[in-house]
DNA sequence: GCCAACGTTGGC
DNA sequence: GCCAACGTTGGC
């Protein structure tokens, strides 16, 4: 089992929205690491739920991949603001996954405490801020959850 | 709202 | 294939 962490806005869908939905598309990937590791994706794979531009940022959930990798459709809607015109039925430029919602956490896990906890240097969301899809360890996953529960 | 980091685009 | 210009992300 592989595990990922990825981030929405919380003005856009929070976590809360998903607890609501129960599962949710995840569309409008157009960045092509975050696409990439989205289709690396297998189901069962869990998620850290973070949101991003939130006060403070930081791990919100956890949520689970229930389909794996397949077209996001918006990128042939033209009135979509993911529309792109050079992605082909043929060749479909940008995926999406389907995630369920797992569990919101007791607590939130701020961005800071990952950059500062032992075990957590490593993780892409304390190196590199703008990767909106990426992978984490078990251990860090772990980590994560054990800091929220106390 | 600012701006640094960084990804993408397109001219050459 | 380089790289400048430009757009976006996302913390602050």
């Amino acid at each position: 089992m592989q595990c990922w962490l990825m981030k929405s806005e919380p003005d856009v869908y929070s976590i809360d929205d998903l607890e609501r939905d129960g599962s949710t598309y995840w569309e409008g990937v157009r960045n092509y690491s975050a696409r990439n590791n989205m289709r690396k994706m297998t189901v069962g794979d869990l998620v850290l739920y973070y949101h991003s531009n939130a006060k403070p940022p930081g791990v919100v959930g956890v949520a689970r991949v229930i389909k794996e990798a397949y077209a996001d459709p918006h990128q042939w809607d033209r009135n979509s603001k993911y529309f792109d015109a050079k992605s082909t039925r043929d060749d479909p430029r940008w995926s999406m996954v389907d995630v369920e919602f797992v569990e919101k956490l007791p607590a939130l896990v701020p961005l800071d405490t990952l950059k500062t906890t032992k075990g957590l240097e490593e993780m892409v969301v304390a190196k590199r801020g703008r990767l909106s899809v990426q992978p984490v360890t078990e251990k860090e996953f772990e980590i994560v959850k054990r800091i929220a529960h106390g």
